[in-house]
DNA sequence: ATTGGCACTCTGCTTGGGAGAGTGCTAATT
DNA sequence: AATTAGCACTCTCCCAAGCAGAGTGCCAAT
């Protein structure tokens, strides 16, 4: 559906989209005209944005208004005329400066990048960490938390650290725990969370028949902790950010509903879904993300990794008019300078 | 300098205060009246209400428009006029109904909590849990994260758990690690965490003179992992609500510098700082409450305990024409429930 | 194919009245 | 002496009209 612009309409398009990236204004021939050193008289330039129009990349708000970018031509952009701008060598040093800050755990890392990428870009920023369904287990260790209650930490592979408070089972001495500590850390090596889940309860089955009690609570214990799957983790930086955008200020219905899907983890989660696979920069547009409630919002997103593995996605939250020149670099360079600090934990 | 008004004062001056809550319009005299079942009539309220404006409790907005409070006449409401709304049992219950969510950490309790009361009150909600300096340590753990990091894993009084991830001392053994833990923990058991820090400091002088490698590298250690303090943490739950709140939808200004100063933990840290000892309901009104650059804002706060030591405290931030008769109950329960679910951990 | 010219349209801003709400003051009433 | 009715006054809010500005679409000329 995507239909093939000439050259000259594909620089007309360039020209109103980044001119309405930095107004938030309609556009109109006389400015396009002008940007273009008068190459073409503004009546030229009628015709070709009426050409746009009906193509679907251009619309006008009301007649005789300027023009302004549909999702669509906002889409072409993107994929055909964006020019990347380099990142200043300033922005570029302040990112890999969050290595530096980061000899605390990888949550913290993640974290200053995002608020920072949030501050430099001037949008929301949010991170997923999807730590639990793929990062296979360093270690497993209970401690005793109190009288009757048992402290599970799962070190995962690349320094993230988990924490579970489990009721205790009656009558686990320490001794008994060490033991259990033992035999549990030896199965769970080297396993995701959802395995080691797995591999309990298969083991919990063939333990029925031959009854040790030791190893019995120590079952126990385990799939207790894992019942619940650990949950990812969201962090959101920057919402104030939105503020910023002039099209969101004297829209007072939209500003409640951006806000208060902020608030709900679940539906961000969902939003970067689809980055969480791939290293690769995506750009969602406008209407082209599923989630509802959130219109005329983009979203740009990249997957970080650890080693092999995906860890999460980091993305930025902004109007549909984001500077996608600049933002897309930023959110891409992010992205690796997250995926080489957490390298090497 | 509060004026004590008599009976036919305090009355208009309590009605005006209540009306203005739920409209958020001035009031003009013959609402009033009416209000009174026209016990007095508009002229006659006209009169008091120009006593009031006198001595400060109320002012127009410009000559012949109603009256709205001022900030004193807010604090004399709330001291001597409210009367206090009891809570719906629905409310209360499901409060309560915090604690059977909460078999996870102390952490999950309080933030449960928070958001619960943000949804009851329909206002931004504030949990500042202030756990490093005042709770006695349970246990204390060094675990080996990675070959060159090793994890710390806290557990205080009372259900709360801090790890921190520390750089490795070359050539420690498993075996080493086990007896330093010992050590440690013998040390460190009861005592808090900074005066954990002072004893290892003084140990350290000490050892210098008699060397031993295995103690040495003990309070190397330790001293490292308390070298920052842990911070406090704050949780901000319902930020979004503050759109609710049509004194701020088109005052745009207001509005960014409060969701940014959301953005700044540090600074509802200040704010939440005097409720943090007592325990009982603490209300800031407008100007009152000393940070910069939240104007007209108000926050109820109280401080909730475990056991005997005040743990941090929890409150609401909203527009100074919050309703006081329900958010102060609220807010008090609340803290009151936390402190007894914490109670039992 | 491009452009200049022109009529037309739509927004946004300003201006000028009312209508409405509320006040303060004074004089009458209780 | 306190209360109230009455009245003139003030200020905001809302609506309509008018006008400038920006932009368009189309036609005829280049």
């Amino acid at each position: 559906m995507t239909a093939v612009l000439d050259d000259r309409g594909a620089r007309v398009l360039r020209l109103v989209v980044e001119d309405y990236i930095e107004t938030a204004e309609p556009v109109g021939s006389r400015t396009i005209s002008k940007k273009m050193n008068q190459a073409l008289s503004p009546a030229t330039i009628r015709n070709i944005m009426a050409d746009l129009e009906e193509i679907g990349y251009l619309c006008q708000p009301h007649t005789s208004a300027g023009r302004i970018p549909t999702g669509a031509g906002f889409r072409y952009y993107v994929n055909y005329l964006l020019a990347r701008r380099q990142l200043a060598r300033s922005e570029r040093d302040l990112l890999r400066k969050v290595a530096e800050e980061g000899v605390a755990g990888a949550d913290e890392v993640v974290r200053h990048a995002s608020r920072l990428l949030s501050t430099l870009s001037r949008h929301a920023c949010v991170v997923v960490v999807s730590r639990s369904s793929h990062q296979a287990l360093r270690s497993l260790s209970l401690l005793r938390a109190s009288t009757d209650r048992i402290l599970l930490v799962a070190v995962l592979q690349g320094g993230w650290v988990q924490h579970r408070l489990i009721e205790d089972e009656p009558g686990i001495t320490t001794y008994d725990l060490e033991k259990i500590n033992a035999y549990l850390n030896d199965m769970a090596v080297g396993l995701t969370l959802p395995q080691l889940r797995v591999k309990i309860l298969n083991e919990m089955q063939k333990e029925k028949a031959r009854y040790d009690s030791l190893m019995h609570k120590a079952l126990l214990l385990g799939s207790k902790a894992l019942a619940e799957s650990l949950p990812g983790e969201v962090y959101i930086e920057g919402r104030a950010n939105i503020l910023e955008q002039p099209e969101f200020v004297d829209d007072v219905q939209k500003l409640k509903r951006i806000l208060h899907t902020f608030e709900e983890k679940s539906v961000i989660l969902r939003l970067l879904d689809s980055a969480l696979e791939s290293d690769a920069i995506q750009v969602s547009i406008g209407s082209e993300n599923t989630v509802e409630g959130l219109p005329d919002i983009s979203v740009v997103s990249s997957g970080y990794h650890q080693g092999e593995t995906a860890m999460g996605s980091i993305g930025l939250i902004g109007p549909i008019r984001m500077d996608y020149s600049r933002v897309i670099p930023l959110v891409e360079y992010t992205a690796r300078v997250l995926s080489s600090i957490l390298e090497h934990r």
